[in-house]
DNA sequence: TCTGGGGTCCTAGGACCC
DNA sequence: TCTGGGGTCCTAGGACCC
């Protein structure tokens, strides 16, 4: 059977209104009415319903703007939990068509299935395939874009929304990218965007016709080989199948808007010992140490610096992320309101056995130590049960 | 009372080494 | 008395993605 989807074997599914639909399976009686998910108190809209983006609510938008087109909306808060398990329950039924599945995200990912036609039919019966049983199982619907290339079943899927799938073969992939606005492309961002228009490049045809050089010599070697490729759609990205133990996260870290800006150091500090003692633990947890830790801030302003500092040895304990994250912070020597802090633990590789702990003097041995004792009772109790002690009584900023 | 939180990758300059 | 020239690491910033 030729149903056109034969050249196209990457699929890219991509859920509609993911944390919306998720979280309306509680409130079917809201199904009609405009609702967001986050965009609480300083936050933004992680997801908008269909009826909320007729309004013209999207996310990303800040809460304040959401309520100001839509007062009547409703804000329902989000569920991590719920999202993460529907978002497995989901990824489990791609692998049952092909091992080859790239997790993007919680409600994105990508599917090789050119090894599947035997079984499973052609790409297309296969997306239709799964569209019918993600809706059945989750009661969520879901978008299908089938290419040949990564890049271009991303621009597809987008184009399908909502609830469909669209075909873009090889043979057409030129004359649908190229009326495309630049910012379509995968990548190609606000920034990017505004830059290659005062350039004169529009369209991602005009992008194509320039030579390559010169692109590269516009944007950068890098950007501008891989603008090219994806302008013409030939892009070689393939999947990555799943991070795995040889493949392990590159960087852990945590940050936190305060309700209200701050300029008061201990606030300050207490809040690096929050943000050290979670990423510390999701280390531990991953069993991953790393030797750079790096601290976020942002001034009431918006403006927003970095500071990194590498150490000769990795770490997962908290105290010592915490110590560095003190240090980075007091050298700025400031004293201007803070609006956000950050601790980002960066290099991250598979903790060296015991190894390190045998070069360890008996203090450092003893906060590791401690670190699994916390680690333990969190993990019997919940991760609000043991805190370092200042991080009790203490109102949160 | 605009503007979250989790990441990845690239660039560019300086240090340092051979 | 030669404005070499790679390569890697570190730091800071920036763009982008969901």
């Amino acid at each position: 059977m030729n149903d056109g989807s034969l050249g196209c074997p990457l699929l890219h599914v991509d859920m509609d209104a993911f944390y919306a639909s998720v979280a309306l399976r509680e409130h079917p009686e809201l199904v009609d009415v405009p609702v967001v998910v986050g965009g609480g108190h300083r936050g933004v809209v992680l997801s908008a319903n269909y009826p909320a983006r007729r309004l013209g609510i999207r996310s990303g938008m800040s809460g304040t703007e959401a309520a100001r087109l839509c007062p009547q909306a409703v804000r329902l808060a989000p569920d991590f939990e719920a999202f993460e398990s529907v978002s497995r329950s989901v990824m489990e039924t791609f692998r049952q068509v092909t091992p080859l599945v790239e997790a993007y995200s919680l409600d994105e990912a990508f599917l090789d299935v050119s090894g599947s036609r035997r079984e499973r039919g052609t790409p297309l019966q296969i997306a239709e395939w799964l569209r019918a049983r993600i809706h059945d199982e989750q009661q969520i619907t879901c978008s299908v874009g089938l290419a040949a290339s990564v890049s271009v079943a991303k621009l597809a899927s987008r184009r399908a929304k909502p609830d469909g799938v669209l075909v873009i073969p090889p043979e057409r992939v030129i004359e649908y990218l190229h009326p495309l606005d630049v910012g379509e492309l995968f990548g190609v961002g606000a920034k990017t965007r505004a830059r290659l228009h005062r350039l004169g490049l529009e369209t991602v045809g005009d992008v194509a016709k320039i030579p390559l050089p010169t692109l590269r010599q516009m944007v950068g070697q890098a950007s501008g080989l891989h603008l090219h490729q994806l302008a013409w759609g030939t892009d070689r990205r393939t999947l990555v199948p799943r991070r795995s133990d040889d493949d392990p996260e590159r960087s852990m870290g945590a940050e936190e808007t305060f309700s209200r800006d701050t300029a008061d150091p201990a606030v300050i500090r207490r809040e690096l010992l929050r943000l050290a003692t979670r990423v510390t633990r999701r280390m531990r947890r991953a069993g991953l140490s790393g030797r750079t830790v790096a601290i976020r801030v942002r001034y009431s302003d918006f403006t927003t610096l970095t500071r990194s500092h590498t150490a000769p040895d990795p770490t997962d304990v908290t105290s010592e992320v915490h110590a560095e994250a003190v240090r980075l912070f007091e050298a700025l020597r400031t004293t201007r309101r803070i609006r956000l802090v950050g601790v980002r633990v960066e290099g991250l590789r598979p903790r060296a056995g015991t190894q390190r702990q045998l070069e360890l003097g008996a203090r450092e041995r003893g906060w590791a130590e401690a670190d699994r004792a916390v680690d333990a009772a969190a993990a019997r109790f919940g991760g609000g049960a043991v805190r370092p002690a200042t991080l009790f009584g203490g109102s949160r900023p």
